[in-house]
DNA sequence: CCTCGGTATGTAACCGGTTACAATTTGGTA
DNA sequence: TACCAAATTGTAACCGGTTACATACCGAGG
């Protein structure tokens, strides 16, 4: 148990120039390795900091510097993998950096993203990474108050209000047709989550309509969860006429798919072909593999962290980027029969 | 995309109180919504503040209050959805108060701990929340130095150096075993991550280990990941003597032993149980449903965030808690049949 | 008419660093 | 020995707020 009342007050510099017997200008430049320090004061100096357990304030040297080298990441959730490893490696790479993550977390409404924007810029950050393209006027008005750099991840969209480091959500999907197609598949269900709070989503089923033009495509709209993904198919195993294949826009209601195909007694990719979407981490491992979307999402945070900082240094905002995603295949999508001579 | 070139700098509480014809003071009184300004000049002031765009400066007023209004975590990982789900709820819990999450992800390497602590001490964090009962000489040192009010989370242990506010991992994991033993299990295998890095598991596996004197059960240690789970399903499953239940310290692996299993042809809980830890979404999803212990993660990140917020106003530690953890009962443990008469 | 109590507002010090500029010391040279 | 540049070190202003204390103004009571 650590001791407690009274926490005694944190020696200052000044403190530690009397102690030292030198100026504050002195100690201060010790401290920052500056330049023209004799060995002798210097050592003085350093046993004065370690003798009175001195460390500098952070609000001091924010309040000088202008810059508090925080930035803050607004986020729908954490409890889902793909924003984990985005959250993970921007993390990383902004503490290499010598920056710190505050992490706020909306749910997706705008009104708490709002709010909590609000908090991150009144908490003094330096720049800000949110999600998706869509925001509130509030918020657009808050970034302009506060004339602090922000960047948008997860979408892609050069035309976007801020930069964008992200992928090209529509593409993505489109591509992620296209394969079952190729497969043969001509009747395929789509199941995604809420449109209103993801534009990501919106993004891929905007596209996906619209290249299906005329085909069998479905969607199901479920919530972004792996009961979602049970959901979904509980209501299209009862159809009369099954689609051939399941597009899920996230592995998480993949994984609930497959669990409740399982349950009903269907067959992957016998019976139906399963896709998922982000690629997360049983998907190679479940039973069977699920084909996906791999979406390079620590790589995203790697970039999104290099802009913002660049950005930061360099006074100007970078330039959005696309990050290119693949398909894994895998043993959950197969290609369909060639309808034999015809039953029909 | 945002103007950039040349930001122009903001606006200060001197400008405000130049533009509005009053002193610095009184544009701070109104600020802070104080007594004894009149209507007449408050009105000013506000308007000079919506002219001028002015905001103040969070730097200066921390310099002022000596706290930051916000508090620093350390995780070992945001990629695992029982930590997802903690900081979710502390962030909540936390922005109502009005404090800030500044997240830093430790990957569970003392070293890198450390580092990371310095990091946010040296921001400014007015307090501290780690994972786990164990941690480097180094961060305790700091700690100290700083005289941050620490938390431990993730680990009940009242004697432990900081206030604890989490789970008594030795007598939960006794009470899966217990359940598993109840159903008549005696042939039982842990199936467990790295335990360097993670004292939770170090705890269950040792009190797993005292409770099981004399009787089989055998320790599996593999990744914490679904990958994980199926690594140790692979080398059990080839046994001559096969364990009649499969207890996951985490339901991740839990996931990926149940694939393997199928993979295997082995059902679930025909031919094996197989139970979990943590309660994690899919477990009452998958087929058949995952038989697991379901920590209130949740509650224990608002618990953290409240004991936490509390020992800052009230100078004075909290103590430690224990949050309780349930068993939830699914599909995939059964009752063992009696050995019937016998064939050996 | 003068003092007393309360309200409204201003002045300046202060929080803990950084840094421009001044001052002092040191060493080498004419 | 006098003089100048480079190397050290000190002084004080400044970053942008907060706040203790002083001042100014007001109507009421004596």
């Amino acid at each position: 148990m650590v001791s407690n009342s009274a926490r005694p007050k944190r020696a200052t510099l000044r403190d530690v120039a009397r102690h030292a017997k030198v100026s504050v200008a002195t100690v201060s430049r010790v401290l920052n390795g500056a330049a023209s320090v004799s060995a002798d004061t210097r050592m003085h100096v350093t046993s004065a900091i370690e003798a009175l357990g001195f460390v500098p304030s952070a609000a001091a040297r924010t309040l000088n510097s202008g810059r508090s080298k925080s930035i803050g990441a607004l986020v729908p959730t954490l409890d889902h993998s793909i924003f984990a490893r985005d959250l993970d490696a921007l993390e990383n790479r902004l503490s290499q950096q010598g920056y710190a993550l505050v992490v706020a977390v909306t749910g997706g409404a705008p009104e708490v993203e709002e709010r909590k924007a609000m908090g991150l810029l009144d908490m003094g950050v330096d720049g800000l990474i949110v999600s998706g393209r869509t925001h509130s006027a509030g918020f657009d008005g808050l970034v302009d108050r506060f004339q602090v750099p922000t960047l948008i991840t997860s979408y892609y969209d050069p035309a976007a209000r801020y930069p964008t480091i992200g992928y090209d959500n529509a593409s993505i999907a489109v591509k992620a047709l296209n394969f079952l197609r190729s497969l043969g598949h001509a009747s395929i269900a789509v199941i995604h989550g809420p449109t209103e709070v993801n534009d990501r989503i919106e993004a891929r089923i905007g596209a996906i309509d619209a290249a299906s033009a005329g085909q069998s495509v479905q969607f199901q709209r479920v919530s972004m969860d792996v009961a979602g993904g049970a959901d979904a198919v509980r209501r299209i195993a009862s159809d009369r006429t099954r689609p051939t294949a399941l597009l899920c826009l996230s592995d998480v209601q993949a994984l609930g798919a497959l669990f409740e195909l399982q349950r009903h007694g269907i067959s992957v990719p016998e019976q139906i072909s399963l896709m998922g979407f982000d690629d997360l981490e049983w998907s190679a491992v479940s039973m069977p593999g699920i084909t996906s979307i791999k979406l390079p999402a620590a790589r995203m945070g790697e970039a999104a962290a290099d802009a913002l900082v660049a950005w930061l240094n360099a006074e100007r905002p970078p330039k959005s980027a696309a990050l290119a995603a693949e398909i894994v295949v895998r043993g959950s999508t197969r290609r369909l029969d060639p309808p034999e001579g015809g039953s029909a």
